[in-house]
DNA sequence: TGCCCCCTGCAG
DNA sequence: CTGCAGGGGGCA
């Protein structure tokens, strides 16, 4: 899925368009994508959006939350009233047509006279929309999740003690475990190591006070350049307006195996860790 | 801790 | 056709 920077692009993107909105309907097309009964949100005022790790949370103004995780192929995609009238579709070529054979639920949202839809499309139907009271409901899945690498508090200690959960697990796979911490998934934790210089068979117990420091700052860095670039897309990440990530033009190593490195120009390697592929440069990660 | 599984579709 | 894809839950 989406990891934090590209749950982060979302969360911006929605946020400053449907805050203060009303939903006028839910249209549940794949019952498994949606658990909860939609028409507790009819007529209900949209106040707040927010990202937690790779979860995002819509809140409503009464006491329920949407809480929604995109997995492997989620996307919210925001239609606009103006766009179906003014010229036809100024942004067609942004997006397909929607909703498509990928479309789960379609919100209708409100504001004066115009309607917007909100699309939740998911091709392989991993990606789920929960709707529920945050405290009550969803207290779960939130209080398990490790340190927001982006908050200020976040130190390298807390990494640390963080990373310490697994003390004898490679680092990559540590670091894309969401107790540890919050956010980080397969392309981000491969791209973190290579800025630390990090190889990513490294056992935790094995790494000095100093590679702790340096990923700190690394995966900070990371992330930071994946919200800069709204995000990844690989094959379905796409933002609100429709738009691909462009991260990945940027990245240094993932998804450029038999490419040389851009630092040292050596070839790019591709290994499999707890079944996903990790990808550095060995020469400049030891 | 490591595997299999949930699904669909695209590239090789 | 097989393998692979931004995730992670459940099971031994």
């Amino acid at each position: 899925m989406p990891e934090l920077p590209e749950v982060e692009t979302i969360k911006r993107g929605l946020e400053k368009k449907i805050v203060g909105l009303s939903v006028t309907s839910v249209e549940v097309l794949t019952p498994r994508s949606f658990q909860g009964d939609p028409g507790n949100l009819i007529g209900k005022t949209i106040a707040q959006v927010w990202r937690r790790g790779k979860m995002l949370g819509i809140d409503l103004s009464n006491d329920c939350t949407l809480l929604i995780h995109l997995k492997m192929s989620g996307q919210l995609v925001l239609v606009e009233d103006q766009e179906r009238f003014i010229g036809g579709h100024p942004t067609a070529d942004m997006y397909e047509d929607l909703p498509n054979r990928s479309t789960r639920v379609i919100f209708s949202i409100r504001t004066g006279q115009k309607i917007s839809k909100l699309y939740f499309n998911d091709q392989r139907k991993f990606g789920w929309i929960k709707l529920g009271n945050l405290t009550s409901d969803f207290g779960y899945l939130i209080s398990g999740l490790g340190p927001e690498p982006l908050d200020k508090n976040f130190t390298w200690q807390i990494l640390r003690k963080s990373l310490f959960r697994h003390p004898n697990l490679p680092v990559k796979a540590a670091l894309m475990d969401q107790s540890v911490i919050a956010g980080i998934g397969n392309i981000y934790a491969s791209e973190s190591l290579f800025l630390a210089k990090i190889d990513p068979r490294r056992r935790v117990k094995d790494l000095t006070d100093l590679e702790f420091k340096a990923l700190k700052s690394s995966i900070v860095k990371a992330l930071s350049l994946g919200i800069k670039h709204s995000g990844a897309t690989r094959r379905n990440f796409i933002t609100v307006e429709g738009l691909r990530g462009g991260f990945l033009d940027v990245a240094n190593v993932y998804g450029r195996d038999k490419e040389s490195c851009k630092v040292c120009g050596s070839k790019i390697q591709k290994i499999t860790q707890s079944g996903r592929s990790t990808y550095f440069c060995q020469k400049c990660q030891d």
